[in-house]
DNA sequence: ATTATCTATAGATCTATAGATAATGC
DNA sequence: ATTATCTATAGATCTATAGATAATGC
């Protein structure tokens, strides 16, 4: 925490017309979250940057001494959204032990539906959002998402059992796991929290529909837990 | 089909600056549909009246003649989503049969399925979107919605088993069953078509969310396919 | 000097109304 | 007369920039 938060002298620059809230929150982070809960819950489209503003206690040009507007505010929360994700994956696929391809899909199906569970305001809808994804910005994240899903789909493919092969094609594949995944978002939609056994029991549920067997589940369950930390 | 439309001659009212397709359908019917598009793709705050005159090929202020405004043809679209369901559920609960209560869930299940499967440009979404729902002309159908789902919610209570009434509370099961069948909209939204097979599968999912033994439920399926003509 | 805000405002939409117009129908 | 469009436009946003201002930091 910052020394005048502290004393309770004043920062840096001209002082808001409203006195900002002693919480110690970055401005940049006070517009994130204000805006992260505007686009959410209203759509982004609906959602002006005098709305943004006006939440976070600022006149509406000061924003854009922060942000370039309100694509500058949704690129960054579609990056806190994605990259975690992305930066595992990298990691999972090169430190995935041969002799337990399982526990790969499993982590990451694991570590995907908690940053998901735990992300504030659930900005994982942002991705779903029509007006979210037919803006510009979408259009550059857009890339990483289906590299996510290829990155689903290799691992998935990996495991695959005989049946499930022959039904279900490669390239669907990661897509449907994702969905899976994904329902993280659907249960926080209905205003309910996402509890680490539901988490457990999604990424279980990747695997089943890969068509591994339970015993082999179990093992890649306990495999990945010891390396989750 | 009318008249002027066989013959060629100019229908009533100033011709439009952009002459009209000949497909005979009806103005109104026009703007829906352009406006259906562009909401479910764009977004529905992000959409302009003036969009959705330029795709039907008349000016922006030729809409009023026909709606009030965005929130008028939204109004329109969601009764146009929603009402099917609500009128066939009323009749399926005053027809349900005692001896195969299971058959009026797994009913209503597949017609709504079939209904958001077949339903033009896959309005269903509408429902979903957050600048939508924070809409004032979403309050007045969100009653009909609850109603919807609670109606989910007895139909399942009426064929739940033991172990299943225990785990999952009255309340939620209508919630998830209409999640069950809502996997049409996400199908859909995958650009893919919703088979019939499949809305039978999901109306299946149904009975076994609620622990219904594959007996029945092929009992259920075979008594509604009867009833569905 | 640097930082973070402010005020003021231009210019670009966007919505919705008023009133004119060009067809058919009687 | 009725219908369905048009043109024109007022008024309400909304975005984004220019330039002033009030604090700290050196």
């Amino acid at each position: 925490m910052s020394t005048y938060a502290l004393a309770g002298a004043a920062p840096p620059g001209r002082p808001r017309v409203i006195p900002r809230a002693a919480n110690g929150a970055a401005p940049r982070d006070e517009i994130l979250q204000a805006a992260a809960q505007l686009f959410v819950n209203r759509g982004f489209a609906a959602t002006s940057t005098r709305d943004i503003a006006e939440k976070v206690g600022i006149r509406q040009a000061s924003l854009y001494y922060h942000f370039a507007g309100k694509p500058g505010i949704l690129a960054e929360l579609l990056e806190l959204s994605v990259r975690p994700s992305l930066e595992k994956v990298e990691r999972i696929e090169l430190e995935c032990p041969a002799d337990v391809p399982e526990a790969a899909l499993y982590l990451l199906a694991l570590i995907d539906a908690d940053t998901l569970a735990t992300v504030p305001h659930n900005i994982g809808r942002l991705c779903r959002m029509p007006d979210v994804r037919s803006s510009e910005v979408f259009a550059e994240f857009e890339p990483a998402l289906q590299e996510l899903v290829a990155a689903y789909g290799r691992l998935g493919a990996g495991v695959v059992s005989g049946p499930v092969a022959a039904t279900v094609g490669v390239d669907q594949l990661g897509g449907l796991l994702v969905q899976a995944v994904e329902v993280v978002i659907r249960i926080r939609s209905r205003g309910e929290e996402v509890t680490r056994g539901q988490a457990q029991a999604i990424a279980a549920t990747c695997l089943r529909m890969c068509g591994v067997s339970e015993k082999r589940i179990a093992r890649a369950a306990s495999s990945a837990e010891d390396r989750w930390a």
